[in-house]
DNA sequence: ATGTTC
């Protein structure tokens, strides 16, 4: 495979083959070790109908479910462009949201130990059903499905101003509910409110660098200050709704005389009945995976309330995992686009209309959720950007679920997190050694790489006092 | 990511 460094942080792959524009990867040398199979990826995405610009993939960039994960792909709506739900992902809106404490590191550390008990008891995780909120049918899940963190809200599990700090206003609108299958209904039914497992996780953070002072006041944070980030999704709904679509698309393809070079790829042009009930659907699961993340920000708000008589307030909620129509100049003019993020985060320049207005001047806060033990990040959109204004979501692992249980035991971990100080309250240490940090690139360097290569700027770096996992 | 192999 032909690579070569543009510039730095930035990458080529010349069209080749079946390939419709080049690959751009921005990344390190050093972050695209052992990356060969994730950047046959980005290749693969390159041959995809109605595709434009490039197909691009993040500093995180690894290997994904026919796409990679931190990928970026948009496609011409009004020139036979698709929608692949492959390039979405299983966890359809799969995303993080940041609150802050009024309340200073050093005033907290007497009551973490509460703190982290209460969130114990109060935190539904873990694989399979359970949730803080329990839908009373099948007509409050469609109202939820529609509603997103707005139905929450309306239901009294939330503020009104939450809402302001939600991307989309904490709903899209365009759900279409009649595309979600009865069995993603049942599977999402009990598990509304739920972290599930894996990389998601609900920390108890505390800021310990700023990096630029006027956006992170702006965003409601200051050096010292004690935050919490909530990363999850869209659970069994989202993944059976990736799973049903999957299978109609497979189908459907050739009759739209559409091939791809990995069936991992199924898709269908955006205008087309399958790629409008995927689009609906995905909408649907996109506003459960809101719901969720505000309903496990109201169950943290209320063990911080009685454990310490503490408020939080809402800093942002973005979604890595999500295609969405937006309007974007290429060569020169105005296109409907399909963007699809899979493990990329939307990354709005300064003044974007559809940011905030109180923050709309620093551009878009992005959210980046470190590994177990590790940093996390504010960054923020910059005004020129690239990749559709799109920038990294995370660390990204390097190393399968099952060798990463192989590198370390769970009493080993146990013994590291209460040495480095950090307070865990996992549903089982064994599980845990799937998510040990040697399994994932560094957070700092894909950070670095994003902001190097242009895509965003860092605003502040938090580090966990406390992690409540699956 | 996921009732972790329909």
């Amino acid at each position: 495979m032909e690579w070569v460094e543009e510039r730095s942080f930035r990458y080529r792959i010349e069209p080749s083959g079946g390939m419709r524009v080049p690959g751009i990867v921005f990344a390190t040398r050093d972050l695209l070790t052992d990356a060969e199979q994730s950047l046959e990826q980005v290749i693969h995405v390159a041959a995809l109908p109605g595709i434009v610009a490039a197909s691009y993939a993040m500093p995180d960039i690894h290997w994904g479910y026919g796409f990679p994960i931190g990928g970026v792909a948009a496609t011409d709506v009004d020139a036979g462009g698709v929608v692949s739900p492959g390039g979405v992902g299983f966890d359809i809106s799969c995303g993080v949201r940041l609150l802050a404490a009024d309340r200073d590191g050093d005033e907290f550390r007497p009551a973490l130990t509460a703190v982290m008990d209460g969130l114990d008891r109060a935190i539904p995780r873990g694989a399979g059903p359970g949730g803080v909120w329990r839908p009373d049918g099948p007509g409050e899940l469609e109202r939820l499905l529609a509603g997103g963190s707005r139905y929450a809200v309306e239901r009294g599990h939330g503020e009104e101003r939450d809402l302001l700090r939600c991307e989309d206003g904490g709903a899209v609108a365009d759900a279409d509910v009649t595309q979600v299958g009865q069995r993603a209904r049942e599977r999402g039914l009990g598990q509304v409110g739920s972290l599930g497992s894996a990389n998601h996780f609900l920390e108890v953070q505390q800021v310990t660098e700023v990096y630029d002072v006027p956006a992170a006041t702006a965003f409601g944070i200051e050096p010292g200050q004690v935050c919490v980030m909530i990363h999850c999704g869209s659970r069994g709904l989202g993944h059976q709704i990736c799973t049903d679509h999957v299978r109609v698309m497979d189908r459907a393809m050739t009759r739209y005389g559409i091939t791809v070079p990995d069936r991992q790829l199924a898709c269908t042009p955006v205008d087309s009945p399958e790629g409008r009930a995927y689009l609906g659907a995905m909408a649907a699961a996109a506003n459960y995976g809101r719901a969720n993340r505000q309903l496990l920000s109201d169950a943290a708000r209320a063990v911080f309330r009685r454990a310490v008589g503490a408020r939080l307030s809402l800093v942002y909620d973005v979604s890595h995992n999500l295609a969405k129509i937006e309007t974007h100049p290429v060569a020169g003019r105005c296109r409907r686009l399909c963007v699809h993020r899979k493990g990329a985060t939307r990354a709005f320049p300064p003044g974007h209309p559809e940011l905030p207005e109180d923050i709309r001047e620093f551009g878009q806060p992005v959210l980046i959720p470190g590994t177990l033990g590790t940093a996390s990040y504010v960054l923020a959109g910059v005004p020129v950007g690239d990749a559709f204004h799109s920038t990294c979501h995370g660390a990204g692992r390097t190393m399968s679920r099952h060798q990463a249980a192989r590198t370390v035991t769970g009493s080993e971990l146990r013994v590291r997190l209460r040495q480095a100080g950090i307070a865990a309250r996992p549903k089982s240490w064994r599980g845990l050694t799937e998510e040990t940090p040697e399994a994932y690139k560094d957070v700092d360097a894909v950070v670095a790489a994003s902001e190097g290569a242009g895509l965003c700027r860092k605003v502040a770096r938090l580090v966990p006092l406390g992690v409540v996992k699956g």
